[in-house]
RNA sequence: GGAGCCGUAGUUUAGCUGGUUAGAAUGCCGGCCUGUCACGCCGGAGGUCGCGGGUUCGAGUCCCGUCGGCUCCGCCA
């Protein structure tokens, strides 16, 4: 049908016949001569129909609107002094129609093609044509080409490519399960993969050794910019390997999807606690494109004359008071705009957001006169502020206080355009690996077969206890996670005891698995990247629907297929379903 | 579950303290035009102001509800 694609034409092809299929790009209609940019994925190329050349080409150039489908023969050559367009690829030459043929028309567009002014909400209805947008193709490009190199990379180092069931098991713990209703078991119900964690483990059980799998995983919980119901991870497993094993692997994984996107990482890639995290960014996913690190100083205000900053100052273990130095911002900040810096931290818990301004004739705020002199001084020389700078301190609980100082650091940065341009990787590292709940029980931070390191087991301090667990952050987003797994009975016996979880319940519960521990399991871990966001950092958006084909929007519904819909009663009859709507209405 | 922002020709939008026929740009249709590439010039058509109620002599505008989209909090082992 084609002979090429629109820019595979160059000036080397001049005096051709060539054949080109495509889409109507524009036209320019001079009454005589007829101008029509033809584009394909490669890009454009124009033509041009001169009833001079042929009558009949010109007569269908002339029927010719946007985003008709034509093929047409005809003969490249040069489009002459001056005629040059530098903006296109193959702006030196043109295509001199022979013959056209009007393969499809196109109604009225619903919006111009490529126009990312227009609503997302008509773009997602009208995907198909949102994606014929070159620049939309450019990112599906990037997307497989990323994708194939890590595959690659994974292919060329012993990982097996397995497919794991879709439908399968609901585990009551982690997200909310997506379900799929059994027609043959009345009443049950399988369910969505929340990831293939589980069979991974097995296939490692299973002395495969090392595998991998681009998997669609599944989560019913509510959406965010960085976050679809479905998405997909680069999912991967290996056995008698410890956490620098699996490091080094992903490393060299996501390097080779780097490359493929023509960056370059430069590893290994730092590590850092996840104590340091939250303690200096206030965050398990720390964006380190800028400083604007947290200070502790809270033993400056054990002296304070400020009962209530003395009082949090006695409980060292429990509270935290930050200082977060920003330079320049006392220039940079209004006095409302400071007030709305408070406002913004209260949201998240804060009490309220103290701060001392650096002025050429000392230092002004309400803190100042709550410090002792010495403390004052040691606040000096911990910080060394310069006049101009803004200190904020944050103070009480410290979960609270280092949640609203990380978030205002980030605000920060935005406001003050301090975030540089690039890629800063980072691995957090010793995770706990409890957490209290509500009630100040034990409830697992990853997920219960994470191995703890069994040097820091308390069974007094669950909260001190480390587990064997990482995190992949890229500019202060999670792109994905792992852990060495538990592969001993006893172990894993522990920290069931831990979360109050008896034998029979784990047995109900994870049965299968702790089955396949108890016959010969060795020790494994893993690991699963979060492709789509990976490959939204690398397209430099900030919305995961940019980089999906077909994604959902925030109430979980495809605007395209109108999914989900409402189902014919024979089919609920089949599935021994019975809908019943919160207004009491029956289907 | 909660908070905020948004919804007016195909599209992007203007529309003030409620007041004649809801205005513009672009797109669309028709005419003219042989070197444009955001082609140009002339003319024309095109609006349930998201939907439903209310207040009012009168609602795009005010109030209540509802639907949809986006961002965030909760949630996401």
């Amino acid at each position: 049908m084609r002979t090429h694609y629109c820019t595979d034409l160059n000036e080397n092809n001049i005096g051709e016949e060539v054949r080109l299929v495509g889409w109507v790009n524009s036209y320019r209609d001079h009454g005589g001569v007829i101008f029509i940019d033809l584009r394909d994925k490669t890009g454009i190329i124009q033509l041009v129909a001169d009833p001079a050349d042929s009558k009949e080409a010109w007569e269908q150039a002339d029927k010719v609107r946007d985003e008709y489908v034509i093929s047409i023969k005809g003969v490249v050559r040069d489009r002459g002094e001056g005629l040059h367009n530098p903006k296109l690829k193959t702006g030196k030459i043109e295509v001199v129609v022979k013959q056209m043929e009007i393969q499809n028309e196109c109604k009225v567009l619903p919006f111009a093609i490529g126009d990312k002014n227009v609503n997302e909400e008509l773009r997602l209805k009208y995907r198909y044509l949102d994606l014929r947008d070159p620049k939309m193709f450019e990112i599906f490009s990037l997307r497989s080409k990323v994708s194939i190199a890590m595959r690659n990379y994974l292919n060329n180092h012993g990982f097996l490519d397995v497919e794991t069931p879709v439908l399968t098991k609901s585990t009551p713990e982690g997200a909310r399960d997506y379900l799929v209703p059994s027609r043959i078991h009345a009443g049950e119900f399988y369910a969505l993969p929340q990831s293939p964690q589980l069979f991974k483990q097995l296939l490692m059980v299973a002395g495969f050794d090392r595998y991998f799998q681009i998997a669609k995983c599944f989560r019913d919980e509510d959406l965010r910019a960085d976050r679809q119901p479905e998405f997909t991870q680069v999912d991967l497993e290996m056995s008698f390997c410890n956490q620098d094993d699996v490091i080094a692997q992903v490393e060299g994984m996501v390097k080779a999807g780097f490359e493929a996107a023509n960056q370059t990482l430069v590893t290994p890639i730092r590590r850092m606690t996840y104590h340091d995290a939250m303690e200096k960014y206030g965050s398990d996913k720390p964006d380190l494109r800028f400083g604007l690190e947290m200070v502790d100083v809270i033993d400056l205000f054990e002296d304070s004359n400020n009962e209530i900053f003395a009082n949090i100052a006695k409980d060292q273990k429990r509270n935290r008071f930050k200082a977060l130095k920003v330079s320049g911002a006392d220039n940079h900040y209004s006095r409302k705009q400071l007030k709305e810096l408070e406002s913004f931290v209260r949201k998240f818990g804060a009490a309220g957001l103290a701060y001392i301004q650096v002025k050429e004739d000392g230092l002004k705020g309400p803190l100042v006169k709550f410090m002792s002199e010495a403390s004052l001084q040691q606040l000096l020389d911990r910080l060394k502020p310069e006049v101009g700078d803004i200190i904020f301190f944050g103070a009480g609980e410290k979960k609270v206080v280092l949640d609203y100082m990380g978030r205002l650091r980030i605000k920060i940065a935005n406001d003050m355009n301090l975030i540089k341009d690039g890629y800063e990787f980072v691995w957090i590292v010793d995770f706990p690996m409890f957490e209290a709940d509500d009630n100040g029980n034990p409830t697992p931070l990853h997920h219960p077969f994470t191995m703890p390191n069994m040097d820091t087991w308390d069974e007094e301090n669950f909260e001190d206890i480390k587990s064997i667990a990482y995190d992949l952050v890229l500019n202060g987003y999670e792109i994905g996670g792992g852990s060495i797994r538990i592969h001993k009975e006893d172990i894993q016996e522990k920290v069931f005891n831990m979360l109050g979880i008896t034998q029979e319940q784990a047995k109900e519960k994870f049965g299968f698995l702790l089955d396949a521990l108890s016959y010969g399991a060795p020790a494994h871990g893993g690991f699963a990247l979060g492709l789509d966001r990976f490959i939204m950092l690398l397209s430099n958006t900030t919305n995961i629907r940019d980089v999906i084909a077909f994604p959902k929007t925030q109430k979980a519904s495809c605007l395209l297929t109108e999914a989900p819909s409402p189902v014919e009663k024979e089919q609920l009859r089949e599935l021994h379903i019975r809908v019943k709507l919160p207004q009491n209405e029956a289907n």
